[in-house]
DNA sequence: AAATAAAATCAAAAATTTTTGATTTAACGG
DNA sequence: CCGTTAAATCAAAAATTTTTGATTTTATTT
């Protein structure tokens, strides 16, 4: 058992607290920018903005692209924690996660991937 | 020649300015963020930042990675804007395009993907 | 229990991106 | 001019991502 907490983390580069390593960072954010790179993703995030809760069978009439394909990558962003997802009988409703979006974008980005009433 | 200056642009949604169609605002940020989305380019970022600027050759002992795919994963970089290049005599240096990365990211990926000075 | 409907999952094919090692280009110094 | 060095380019192989259509899962309705 620990007697008292070290001041420093000798290990890791001096900081009193402990960071994650670098690696670990750039894991993360890889993901997530890897969500963003797609077009058709973009395109849904900003469906999603605008509807603030859709079903997948809504969003697939209003992007034009079968249930399977956008499913793919509904569960894409899902992954990327840049969307969530609310389960009510056999629908799905999914919506924008701001919190995350607000930290990942630049506040000028906010007209395209935020929800509307924010500009 | 126009006579006069239209008011209000009614083939664009009926505002004044023209902006460009979603289609190719999607296709712009698509390559931004594929650009970032691969943790060797967010490491090269990373070590850009804190160099202000570095040769290929310094890069790539940093980084640990042939000279042919530096330059790869560079182009890239370089082709969405993120990065500048200026060539002096036989050597490329390389400078994070700051503002580009502000238009983009959030404030608070400042510390990883700015020069060092902003935190 | 059977029929229907929404959405997730799956496996194979197609498309795209990345890696690799060799070659080329361009600039410099002797 | 020749040798050297930095960096870009290239083509083939390898790896990863996306698309497609079929199937499965889960919940609802009759």
């Amino acid at each position: 058992m620990e007697k008292f907490i070290p001041l420093t983390d000798l290990t890791n580069n001096s900081k009193a607290i402990k960071e994650p390593p670098l690696q670990s960072t750039f894991e993360k954010y890889e993901k997530k920018f890897k969500a963003l790179a797609d077009q058709k993703r973009l395109h849904i995030l900003n469906l999603l903005c605008q509807q603030d809760s859709s079903c997948v069978c809504d969003l697939s009439e209003l992007i034009d692209m079968p249930q399977s394909k956008l499913s793919y990558h509904l569960k894409i962003l899902l992954d990327a924690n840049l969307i969530q997802k609310e389960t009510k009988g056999t629908w799905s409703y999914y919506t924008v996660n701001t919190e995350e979006i607000n930290h990942l974008l630049s506040p000028e980005l906010c007209c395209l991937f935020r929800p509307s009433n924010c500009c």
